[in-house]
DNA sequence: TGATAACTGGACTAGCAAGTCCAATTACTG
DNA sequence: CAGTAATTGGACTTGCTAGTCCAGTTATCA
């Protein structure tokens, strides 16, 4: 019943109503990643999107609603992002390749913000139920492709056949978001280059003399 | 001049006083742990605790006041939670034993809340810079032990020589947090068994063929 | 072109939350 | 036993915030 706007207003959607719900969830996404989403309240948005009240309302259900929708964005925005290095994850200089570029990226932050995804994730995981379901789809969506290029590399025989893709995969997430977390804690990519490393050395470990 | 507050204060606190005090720490700490600090309101600590207005203020200079003093008390509650496997991490057997702690504690919140400090660390990082280091220095507390007991393992030539036991405890820190971050995202400690995995998995990949 | 629907502006409400204030009570100290 | 300092209760203020409402404008389409 709340996520039914998106879908059935999708349908009805003029050019300019796309732009304007663009416009708000791109500055909501800005400012969540910056203070959080309790404490960014709506009006900051409007400001910051040249929106007004009624307008946010008409294109979301209620500020819950507008959270779900900047979860999305986020997950989607990180995707594209890490594209095309996340779709070449089954080698090892893949990996790295990947590793060099999220490390890059948090550098170029400034060391401020951490994961768009991971610290939205860290504060509404605990609360509404429907926001942690489109949590666990966008961390499942993310984690996909590496897991696929895990897969590639053990079926080639590249890795053991005792490696476990899902698990490697969950566990090099796991890696990222806690190097992201502790980067932003101390402002420095340096905990995060880190944990990439190890995770990235401990598929090393896993993979195989022949490199097939 | 904010912390002045705690330091003046603990010459001239009655045994009554600090019972109130810590009263009110506690109490605001497992809502912050559930809600975050930001949701969690002056009123419903005041309720969970049964003090008054008066006596949060008369304590803690303000909010962030007493956000800073609940990191801090998280902060012990884990090393002191977490003892005595921490002080014993100059091994592979004790770092698996640790791990078991970790994974048993989080199964034994029924997969809710995360980390006490990590989450606390994910919302606070990006405002207050007073905070921040508060959360830094909690951070570094919690790494010390395992920190020494890696190069213990390196001294003693249990670990290779080119072992660096600074970034093998970040890197592993980094593992746990984003375990319990993922852990609570999907309500299943999988996610941070497999993380800790990983990371042993990588110290003993370190391991030296004389077990010393 | 006229009707219907999408879109927009912004004032308004109701409730909550941080922080203030002061009077009253309890404990320490000489 | 004063007298001073610590402690406590809780009403009150002030400002903000999510959400409502309605009047007005712009686009679509038959």
């Amino acid at each position: 019943m709340d996520d039914v706007t998106s879908v059935q207003q999708a349908a009805k959607l003029t050019a300019r109503g796309a732009a304007t719900k663009a416009r708000i969830v791109t500055a909501a996404a800005e400012l969540m990643l910056e203070r959080g989403a309790a404490a960014t309240t709506l009006d900051d948005v409007l400001a910051a999107s040249g929106t007004s009240k009624s307008q946010l309302y008409h294109y979301f259900g209620n500020k819950d609603d507008l959270i779900r929708a900047v979860v999305r964005h986020q997950a989607q925005r990180i995707q594209q992002d890490q594209r095309p290095e996340l779709d070449a994850l089954d080698s090892l200089a893949g990996l790295a390749r990947w590793r060099d570029k999220i490390v890059a990226a948090q550098a170029a932050h400034d060391q401020v913000g951490g994961c768009p995804l991971g610290s939205l994730a860290n504060e509404l995981a605990g609360g509404d139920p429907q926001t942690r379901g489109v949590l666990q789809e966008c961390f499942a969506e993310w984690e996909a492709p590496l897991r696929a290029g895990l897969t590639v590399m053990r079926d080639r025989g590249s890795l053991s056949p005792e490696a476990d893709p899902a698990a490697l995969a969950e566990a090099i997430m796991a890696a990222l978001q806690g190097g992201l977390l502790l980067a932003k804690t101390h402002r420095s990519s340096r905990p995060l280059a880190r944990a990439l490393d190890m995770a990235i050395a401990h598929v090393h470990s896993l993979a195989t003399a022949s490199p097939a």
